[in-house]
DNA sequence: GATGAATGAGGTTTCATTCAT
DNA sequence: AATGAATGAAACCTCATTCAT
């Protein structure tokens, strides 16, 4: 919508600067960042090596910027989940809801992120690391803060530190979704994404 | 013990290749593994290049008998743990105990194996990361079962499938381990690890 | 002058060369020849790059012009100089002055000259080197008619081959004028020009 | 000779650091730094692209270590020459005689020194430019005190700054070395060296 | 006629691996 | 058995040049 008001060749640069950030993550989600050369970016993407370079800097500039582009569509999807006029409780449905459909219409993406932001960062120099962490954790104060309400409100009970329960509801969606990325049919997405809360809820609301 | 009825060669050359894998774990997981060059790793360790390639085929060969060395011993470790003949709340008391701790003490591991099993693998070819996931996946069901007989013995109640309490269990050990990692002034490693069984507990039994 | 002659097209045209060229002989006099790149030159001169490649096939065909151009200029300058209608005394007294003021006020020229004409040239294809050294031969031909004639005239004493004084006087001049580059509070220019000539006189011309 | 007491691994290379050095003096001389590629050297030189860099950090490393090797040999013999127990007078005739054969006996060198001394720096991170012309001027100095000790013996007249007078030896013996350079036949080099002095002494010198 | 986006050959450098000693 | 010098494939990146608009 906005990009029709752009004039043609700024809309055609941002075609082609979002064709080779979707092949690279392509690229980079499959094989790992160092077992793609910037040769084989350009190639399946169907530009030439200079034209890459015209684009991003160099190769951790065009990493980078992929996984910052996609970590803000991440999180402002999972902001807006949370900022709903809803009480606490639809709140953290929604959350578990949009965190679970983000990550599983992302999963390139989502494998990546767990490598930069869990293990070891094979991107020392730009210090992408140090910023994901960071915007992580900002953002788990967000969450953390619908807890603390919630429990303000005494719709939960204070049964741990708002910030650690946070933390915690994250780290078992994500488990969940990484059982049923690994092994669909064993592990198959429960098909009410609620089910996630329950272990929450059990705890945290009287019953 | 054993290496006492070893043939003096043989012990030297175990001490020596124990003396690689130590070095590598160190590199790779300050730097990540495509940021360690073997003659880093030999320098480090103080032997001669050719020498590692005597004990290792390559380098994802030293990689892959370096995780697969620790994961053996994780997981030793955790069986173990819950294979003690307390009852079901013990031994997941005595597991959360003993991820905590292994999980304090073999941080340089912890990021490797969170990088290989998580996240992209950079190590396709070596097919590690399939390994990985199959025996933490065998490993689950062990962590399973345990819940399983708990909920048949009516010490839980059965809240959720055992394999994904299993997993939930597991994840959200190290999301708090993670959040001390990352600022343990922050978040000050629980002072009683059966803290974070309440969230589970709390569900789990009967008031 | 001429120029108003031409039509208001050609004149543009001109200026325009002649900005390039003087863009070009700035950036290559300091960053030599490879470490600038068209696109610099380019920007510099505030065309697009396209419009480089109308006026000047290559890079080495701008390099060129603007080398020959500029030695148009110092042989003109140095050729009147010596053909006044003054004694052979006087056309090298006027000699060394031109010669002196042109090296000065053209610095960046000498800089690119002498490392062309001296040096290793960086051009080999474009056999500009060889195009200046026998144009510049052919020049010391011209001055050394100069010593020649006073010589026949008795003004001077035959010290030496003519062809051969001409070389040394310039590389005279060119020598002290090297050292006030380098360190102009150290080697101050002689205040007057003439005293260069005087270890040539003292020999040449009787007491 | 002091090779035959070195280890043979270390003569072997050292050997191998001058085939190198001398191939690489060779190409650059002939075509300039910028228009010869590493892998030109190793193919000329017969070494593996990786073999050089075992040698030399880079290739401005390899080109300053062979421009500043030449200088040495060339500077010592300077030195040598006019640090002789004999007078002023023989003092020089010993200079331009050992100038000129050096000069002679290495045209390669010469072509990439002046190149590197008086033209445009093509080599600017280094400051190798910078280094050299201290050297130079270093020399000049010592060259200067020669013509300064034979005037205070009276043995020369002082017509000029002896610093001055010792750029202007230099680059008189240089030039005549140049005509020669560019045209053996036409600028036959003087059987006699002593004739290059000439110029100098018949002012220097009282009839 | 002017523009500058696009191209891709070719440069420098690294590093896993081999093999003669 | 241990060594480490030598190798060369392959990575990243630049920049002279073209050509559609």
């Amino acid at each position: 919508m906005e990009d029709k008001k752009l004039p043609r060749r700024e809309r055609e640069k941002l075609r082609q600067r979002q064709e080779m950030l979707a092949t690279a993550l392509d690229l980079f989600s499959q094989k790992g960042y160092h077992n793609v050369s910037m040769h084989e970016v350009a190639e399946q993407a169907e530009f030439a090596i200079g034209t890459i370079y015209k684009f991003f800097q160099n190769k951790e500039d065009l990493y980078r910027a992929l996984v910052l582009e996609q970590c803000d569509k991440f999180e402002d999807a999972l902001i807006q989940a949370i900022e709903t006029p809803d009480d606490e409780i639809e709140k953290l449905r929604n959350y578990v809801r949009t965190r679970s459909e983000r990550f599983r219409s992302n999963l390139p993406f989502v494998r990546l992120f767990l490598a930069e932001s869990r293990g070891v960062s094979f991107n020392i120099k730009a210090g992408l690391n140090e910023e994901l962490r960071k915007r992580y954790y900002n953002f788990l104060e967000r969450l953390a803060s619908v807890f603390d309400r919630g429990i303000k409100n005494k719709r939960f009970k204070k049964i741990a530190d708002p910030y650690y329960l946070a933390a915690a509801l994250d780290s078992v969606i994500d488990a969940s979704l990484l059982l049923w990325l690994d092994a669909p049919e064993r592990h198959p997405y429960p098909e009410d994404p609620d089910t996630i809360l329950d272990i929450f809820f059990r705890g945290l609301i009287d019953p």
